[in-house]
DNA sequence: GCCTTAATTTTACGCGCATAAAGAATTAAA
DNA sequence: TTTAATTCTTTATGCGCGTAAAATTAAGGC
C-alpha cells in the first residue's frame, strides 16, 4: 500500500486542496498555471502539500476557463509507417518538454480523416498544431481555414501559403547529393517513383533528380508506377517486378523517390533472382530515400539519404512555441530545409 | 467563402443555439448526449437547425459535468511497431464506431512512460481503457491500481489477474501449428527467441514451441539472445549472425519467436551469403510469428503466423463496451485467445 | 373527444476552476 | 526606517453545460 502521508482528508478540489495547503485558492491556480508566477516561499508550501495530498486539477474545468489550453496537436498522414512513427514520437517528446500536452492523430492516408482530425482538434482548443499534411490529397481550403483559426506549423510535406511556416527536408540537396554519388561510383541512376505521387516530396524530388542529371550530363531515365494510396511497398514489388521483367531499363541503377518504393523493389529483385548491390556479380543498384528504420535490414540494406527528423522535429515544435507566444504580428510564412545525408550501404 | 444559411447571430453556447432553433436548453443538450432519446420530430428540427448554425458543444463543459466521458483510451506498448500501429488504428475505428472517442497513447517501450500514459488518461477520465502492456516489464502493481479504477480491457500480452478481461492470440495454437507444419516439411526447427523477453506472449511461445517438439518427438533446440530493449531487427541481426557464424546449429530451420527476430536474422543470412527459403540450393529455412506487415517484402518473403488482430480488435473493444455499459456486477476475468493461421510464404 | 403516457419546457442549481479587482501582507530597495 | 514594488488574500463573477424536479404540452389509444 503507498501511503505517502496520510493523505485522510479528502482532497477533491482546488479549494480543498487550498486550505489544506494553507495558500489561497487563486494563488494555487497561478501555481498550476505556471509554477514560476508564484515566490519560490510559496512553490514550495504548495510543492511539499502536493506530495502530501497528490491533488491534480480537473482537466476540464481547467480547458473550459482558460483562453488558451495547453494542448498541442500533431497530425501526421500515416501512422502505421514507421517514418511517421519516429517522426512523431520526436515531437511528442518536444511539445511535453516545452510544458504542453501533445495529442497525436493519423490521418491513416485519407484527406476526409485529415479533415476530421483538424475538427477534432479544433473542439480541444488546441494552443497549437504541427500538421504533417497528405500533401496533394489534402484539402487546401479547409486545411487553410484551419491554419487561420489555429497556429499552425507544417512539417515533413509543403502545402504552399498554408500554415504559418513550414520546416522540412531540402530535396534538392539530398537528391543531388546521391544522383552524384550514384553517378560518381557506377551508372547514372533511373528514377522510379509514382506517376502522380500524392506528397508534394516526390514532385520535388523527381525535378531534383532531372536537375541533378542535367548538371552531370546524363540523360534522366524516370519509371512511373501508376497507382495511388500509401502502399508504397506493394506499388514498388508490383511495378518493379515489371519493370525488371521487361528489361527496358537503359542502366543497372534505379534510384527510388523513397525507401518503402525501395523496399518493394529490393523484394522484387530478390524474387527475381536478380542480385542487388555494389559487389561482384550484381547486376542492379538501388537506392533509396529517408532511412527508413527498416531499410538497414533490407537485403542488401539499402543505401539511401537520411532526413534530419530530430531537426525537422526541435524546429518545428520551436517554430510553434514561438507563433504562440509571440505577441508581434505574423512575420511572412518562413521555410526552414534540413539537409540529407548520405548512408551509404551493400544497395548501391 | 462557405456560407450554408448566413450564420449571423453568432452561436457561441448551448443556449445560443437553443433559442436560435426554438427548442429548449436542456432537450438539445439530451439530443447531444443520445440523438435517438428525442422525439423524432424535434430530432428533425435540431439536425436542420445544426445544418444552418454549425454549432459544436464545449467538450470540456460537457465532460466536467458528465458523470463519465466517451473518452476511451487506447494504450499501446510500442507504435513506432507497424504491428501496433495497425491494431490501434482497428480498435480506434472500432471505437468511434461505437461513439466514443479514442485517444491513442504509445509507450515506447518505457514502463514509466507506460504508467505516465495511464496517469495523463487518469486526468481525462475516461469511460473505460483498451491496454496493451509491455509485460514482463510493467509495473504490475500500478497497472491494477488503474485497472481497479477505470474500466481496462487488455489485449495483445497478458499480464496475470490484472483488468477485467484478456484478449489474445493462442500462442500454444500458432507455434504448434507452425512447427508441425515445419516438421512435416522439413527438418524440426530451432527456436530463437530473446533469453530474458519482456513480452509474455514470448514465453507462451517458447513454452509451446517446447510441446510440440515434444509432441512430434524431436529435441528442442532453443537459440536465445541476449540483450533487452524493443529493438527486435537489431537483435535479431546481432545474434543471428553469431549463431550462424558458429555453425553450431544441428537443424537447417530456424523459428523465431517473432517476426521482428527474423527479419533481422534474414538480413544476417543475406549478408553472410546464406541461402534461405525452401527452393533448390537453399541451406536455411527461417519462419516467423505475426505476420508483420513487412514480412511480406523481406528476402525471400517470410513464412509466418498471422495474428488474427481484426477479431482481437473487435472483441476487446466489445468487451469493454460492455464492460462500461453493463450494471451487473463484473464477473469472472475472462480471457479470449484467437488462432493464427499459417501464412506460407518463401523462407520456410 | 377524453385519458394515459411520453416528451418537452421552465426553473434552478452545481460542476471545478479562471480571472478580475481591491486591499493586506511581504519583500526589496533606498 | 521608510517607501515602493511585488505577491498574496479576499471577494466576487462567470465559463458552458449536466441534470433534477415540477409544470406544461404533445402524441397515441379508446
Amino acid at each position: 500500500m503507498e501511503c505517502p502521508a496520510m493523505s485522510d482528508p479528502k482532497i477533491r478540489t482546488m479549494e480543498d486542496f487550498a486550505s489544506a495547503s494553507g495558500i489561497s485558492r487563486p494563488t494555487i491556480s497561478k501555481y498550476f498555471n505556471d509554477p514560476s508566477s508564484v515566490r519560490q516561499s510559496t512553490r514550495v508550501k504548495i510543492e511539499q502539500a502536493l506530495e502530501q495530498f497528490e491533488y491534480r486539477p480537473n482537466v476540464y474545468a481547467i480547458n473550459q476557463n482558460r483562453r488558451q489550453t495547453k494542448n498541442i496537436g500533431i497530425v501526421v498522414p500515416y501512422l502505421a509507417d514507421p517514418f511517421f512513427a519516429e517522426i512523431a514520437r520526436t515531437i511528442e517528446a518536444q511539445v511535453i518538454q516545452a510544458g504542453y500536452r501533445p495529442v497525436l492523430l493519423g490521418s491513416h492516408g485519407d484527406p476526409e480523416q485529415e479533415i476530421e482530425n483538424l475538427d477534432n482538434l479544433r473542439l480541444i482548443k488546441p494552443a497549437g498544431v504541427l500538421l504533417a499534411p497528405l500533401g496533394r490529397a489534402s484539402d487546401p481550403a479547409r486545411l487553410d481555414a484551419f491554419c487561420r483559426d489555429v497556429p499552425t506549423v507544417l512539417f515533413d510535406a509543403n502545402v504552399d501559403g498554408i500554415g504559418a511556416a513550414f520546416v522540412g527536408s531540402d530535396n534538392n540537396q539530398s537528391i543531388g547529393l546521391i544522383v552524384e554519388y550514384l553517378c560518381r561510383t557506377g551508372q547514372p541512376p533511373a528514377f522510379f517513383e509514382m506517376k502522380t505521387p500524392a506528397n508534394p516530396n516526390a514532385l520535388k524530388r523527381r525535378t531534383a533528380y532531372l536537375n541533378a542529371m542535367k548538371r552531370l550530363g546524363h540523360a534522366p531515365v524516370l519509371v512511373q508506377a501508376s497507382g495511388g494510396g500509401w502502399d508504397f511497398e506493394a506499388i514498388g514489388f508490383r511495378e518493379g517486378s515489371r519493370v525488371l521483367t521487361d528489361r527496358k531499363l537503359p542502366t543497372n541503377t534505379v534510384l527510388c523517390s523513397n525507401d518503402r518504393l525501395a523496399i518493394g523493389l529490393l523484394s522484387a529483385a530478390y524474387q527475381m533472382g536478380i542480385r542487388v548491390g555494389i559487389e561482384e556479380g550484381c547486376t542492379l543498384r538501388v537506392a533509396g530515400h529517408d532511412d527508413h528504420p527498416f531499410s538497414r535490414y533490407t537485403s542488401p540494406t539499402l543505401t539511401t539519404v537520411s532526413q534530419n527528423y530530430v531537426a525537422i522535429a526541435e524546429r518545428s515544435a520551436e517554430t510553434l512555441f514561438k507563433l504562440i507566444n509571440d505577441e508581434s504580428p505574423p512575420t511572412a510564412r518562413e521555410i526552414t530545409l534540413f539537409e540529407g545525408n548520405l548512408v551509404m550501404r551493400a544497395s548501391a
